[in-house]
DNA sequence: CTCCTATTGGTAATGGTTGTCATTAACAAA
DNA sequence: TTTGTTAATGACAACCATTACCAATAGGAG
C-alpha cells in the first residue's frame, strides 16, 4: 500500500524532519505496512510485505529503520517469547490506544486488550510512584503481559 | 558450592524422581549456583560458575537443563531486553517469594520488588478473571516489569 | 542544480540457542 | 554388588535473528 492517494507528503514527514531524519521510501513503506495491519509483525514479516512493493529494499534496512522508529517512539518493540521481536505502531499513532497483551504460550497468538484499564491505571500510577521513590528509578515505561493457552490450543 | 555438607540426597532429589528425571551432577550444580545468588543469571553465567567446580560440564548441558528446570517450574526464565535470557529460582524455592522486576534500560540492572503487592494482587485477580472469560484464555502466568533509568545511569 | 552526508543494500560476521550423535552414567532390578 | 536399560551428557556443528561493514546512492538544504 505505498502512498495510495499520491497526495504528497505523508503525515510522518513532519516528525521525521523535526528529528533530523530524512523521509525515505523504506521508512514510508515500513510505516505503511504497520498502519495497515492489526497484527504484531516481526522484522521479516515487514520485510516481506515491503518487498512486494519495493523488491529492492533490504532486510538490513528494515532492521535499521525499525530501531530508529522505536527510538523516536513511533513504534514499539515487543518480545512475546517467540524468539523474535514483534513491532506495532505506538499508542499515539495506532488508533488502538494504550493496551496490553494476552499471549498464547502454544501458538503465540496475541490479543490486544484495553479492558480493565481503570484498575490498571490506578495500579500503575501508585506502583510507579512508589517504585520511583524507593528505588531512585526514573520510570518511563511498563510491560504487562498475561500468558496462557487460547481456546483453540486447549482443544487439542 | 557443590553439596557443602555431604549429607546425601539433596532437597531437589524428590522432585526430580517424581517427575521421572534422574539426579545428575550438572543439575545439582546448576541449582546450587542459583541457590547461592541474588542475581538474575544468564545461561553462560551459570555455565561459568558451574565450570569452576566441574570443568567438564558443557554449555549445551546447561541449556538443556535450564529448559527442563523451567518446564518443571523449579526455575523461571526472563527476558529483560538484553538479548539473552536470565534465570532465577521460582518463587517456591527461592525465599524471595513472588516479586516483579524493575529494569534499567541503560545498564540492565534488575531490581526485585515485592512492595505494592496488595494493589498488584487485586489488580491481577480481577484482570485475569475478566480476561479469561472474555477471551476464552486459560491464563497461567503474568509478566509485570517496569522500565526506567537507575540512579547511577541518570548521573552520566 | 550541486554538494554534503544520511541512508541504503549486499554480504559477512556475531552471538545466543538448538540439533546431532557417539559415549557415559543413573538407578531399578536382580 | 553386578547388570541392563536408557536418560543424560559433552563436543561440535548448525541455526537464525540481529548487527557490523563499506562502497554506492539519493534526500533535501542552499
Ligand atoms: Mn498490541
Ligand atoms: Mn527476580
Ligand atoms: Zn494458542
Ligand atoms: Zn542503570
Amino acid at each position: 500500500m505505498p502512498n495510495q492517494d499520491g497526495t504528497g507528503p505523508r503525515w510522518m514527514h513532519g516528525k521525521f524532519k523535526c528529528c533530523g531524519y530524512r523521509m525515505t521510501k523504506p521508512r514510508e513503506a515500513i510505516l505503511d505496512v504497520l498502519e495497515n495491519t492489526q497484527e504484531h509483525l516481526s522484522a521479516e514479516d515487514i520485510y516481506l510485505a515491503v518487498h512486494k512493493f519495493y523488491p529492492n529494499i533490504g532486510l538490513t534496512t528494515v532492521y535499521r529503520n525499525l530501531e530508529m522508529l522505536v527510538n523516536i517512539e513511533m513504534i514499539v518493540k515487543f518480545d512475546f517469547g517467540e524468539g523474535k521481536s514483534k513491532y506495532e505502531l505506538s499508542d499515539h499513532y495506532s488508533g488502538k490506544g494504550h493496551h496490553h497483551h494476552l499471549v498464547c504460550k502454544e501458538c503465540y497468538k496475541v490479543v490486544d486488550y484495553s479492558d480493565f484499564m481503570k484498575d490498571e491505571v490506578n495500579f500503575l500510577k501508585s506502583t510507579e510512584d512508589g517504585l520511583s521513590k524507593k528505588y531512585k528509578f526514573n520510570i518511563t515505561d511498563h510491560l504487562i503481559q498475561f500468558f496462557g493457552v487460547c481456546e483453540k490450543c486447549s482443544n487439542k
